[in-house]
DNA sequence: CTGAAAGCGCTTACAG
DNA sequence: CTGAAAGCGCTTACAG
């Protein structure tokens, strides 16, 4: 068993509180320097290591935050882990992973990170899934923040949406496209398009009519772009999976990506640079989004007041759009 | 501020002793049924949820248990990490996670790990990268397993490689292939390959000369296909990654797969079902290593003797390979 | 500059 | 059946 306080205190010949002093650093300056030597001396003979979690039962902390994710397999969720697992580790906290599935395991979960004493939660929910009950969080008056998600009771880290949409069709116009599909749901990122879209004389940009549809693959996306008339020349769709999902539908039935039509994909993730033809995307990023939201809840919880913060996504070029030529 | 023992006590009027037995169920039965009644009324009256920590401070437990791993972007990862949480929460744990990118880090995050007081860990180092010092665990007196990974010094699940290499064997030679490269560099997954081979007159199955080597892209691997003569009819890489970049490099110079050659990749990942064509693969269970190793984990912190754990992998197959024609 | 003491929120023999 | 007390490993006024 690890050494103690205690151990070290009888060790060194004084009390254990002389010892906390300095080998917390607490009280480090009113201890002689020959004692601090001593003490100093004793705990590394004896590996001393303290004891973070009755440190903080007596400083009424715990250090832990938790993570609450629907998914840790999918999409861009593992590196927003990373970076707040970088950020937490950088300030002495440690991370507790905790996945749900669905609105009552989200309340199970909510508790289960309560119980374990977490000082605050970073949630990360998915788009296309229900809203979480989010009441269960608020009651445990602990600070959180989500990430990349447009949940409405806490303060968020997230990607300006509109810019995203603005930066999409940006690219897909300056390499003349004048016929543009929205092929996805988000109307903030639409609202982007279309604002954009009339400082280029001649664009169209058309979306879904139903837009609280969610297209499931890329045959439905592409049994919607067949209805239009004419055919786009361009596509932006909501994630790269769906982009890919596209590209994939589109290969097999003759149409030609980027010759026959750009693609535009949205988060950048992984798995774009292996379709073939790799993916342009728009990228948000991630890792930032996990560090920014550590440091959020990090001065949540030692009191100071927090604000939303609004990340810019970025432009990652590969192969499936190209200049239109029709 | 949340309810504790102490208030519940003053709150139903009995010992602060009384309130853990029935609150804590170590006692319920030496409890008059009445009081029983009280207690239970005040700590739903006051929210009284248990601090885990003090009671393992107490108990002489913390209920964290850590998960060490090189990337949670890449790969498997991911789903391995979702096996051990669900595990670990059942059993009223939690998953600590800690990432590192070299053997200095490594050692860092052993000491902040161990520091914040995990009762075991699990390590998933990659295949593809130095080996960590894994003395600095077992330094720390704490049970360790390793996950998918061949880390000699600690019980392990992992994923029988002699299966595996077997597996892909079998599934090509079956498909009339007679002209096989292994395009990869696991000794014992080759083995499982040759010695299956022998049952299949005039198979060739071929590896790279330099089994410490690893291709880095598909160019390198292609390249190398390049040099074998005749030309095989079909590769099996180390993983999908692998295989989807050496599609995409056939694919760039005119090679068809699977029509000129089939293609089986590893881990059944999944950018393997967004790759043109989709990828036949031998899968690994994930989820499965995860949970396995989150009871391994269990099983040595209560004290019980723990063995190492062979899985078996799976076929998934899907469009990157066909009958052998020409 | 140093130490005895109380307290963080629980558990668990031990006595009654 | 119930309660007073000591202890888990730390911190931190407070007194000397």
């Amino acid at each position: 068993m690890p050494a103690t306080l205690k151990d070290i205190a009888k060790d060194a010949n004084v009390a254990m509180s002389t010892v906390s002093y300095v080998l917390s650093g607490t009280g480090i300056h009113k201890v002689s320097e020959d004692t601090c030597k001593r003490i100093l001396a004793s705990a590394k003979r004896l590996h001393y290591r303290p004891n973070i979690k009755a440190r903080g039962l007596s400083k009424g902390r715990t250090y832990m935050v938790g993570a609450l994710i629907r998914q840790l397999t999918t999409s861009f969720i593992p590196e927003i882990i990373q970076g707040l697992e970088k950020v937490l580790e950088d300030n002495g906290c440690c991370l507790i992973l905790s996945t749900y599935t669905d609105s009552t395991e989200f309340t199970r979960k909510c508790n289960y990170l309560y119980q374990h004493g977490v000082e605050g939660v970073a949630v990360l929910p998915e788009e296309d899934l229900p809203e979480p009950n989010t009441g269960d969080l608020g009651l445990n008056r602990i600070p959180v923040v989500s990430i990349a998600s447009t949940l409405a009771d806490y303060p968020k880290v997230w990607v300006d949406p509109l810019a995203v949409g603005r930066m999409a069709l940006r690219y897909l116009a300056e390499l003349g496209h004048r016929e543009i599909a929205y092929g996805g749901t988000l109307l903030p990122r639409l609202q982007g398009m279309l604002e954009l879209a009339r400082h280029y004389p001649g664009l169209r940009c058309r979306c879904q009519g139903d837009l609280t549809y969610r297209p499931v693959g890329g045959e439905t996306l592409l049994a919607w772009l067949r209805t239009l008339e004419p055919f786009p020349t361009a596509v932006i769709t909501d994630s790269d999976i769906d982009a890919i999902a596209l590209i994939q539908a589109a290969t097999r039935t003759g149409i030609r990506v980027p010759e026959d039509l750009s693609v535009v994909g949205v988060d950048d993730l992984e798995v774009g640079r292996y379709s073939l033809p790799a993916l342009t995307s728009i990228g948000q990023p991630k890792l930032d989004q996990g560090a920014r939201a550590a440091e959020l809840l990090l001065d949540a919880i030692d009191g100071r007041e927090i604000h939303d913060c609004i990340l810019q996504p970025f432009l990652v070029e590969r192969q499936s759009c190209r200049k239109r030529t029709n």
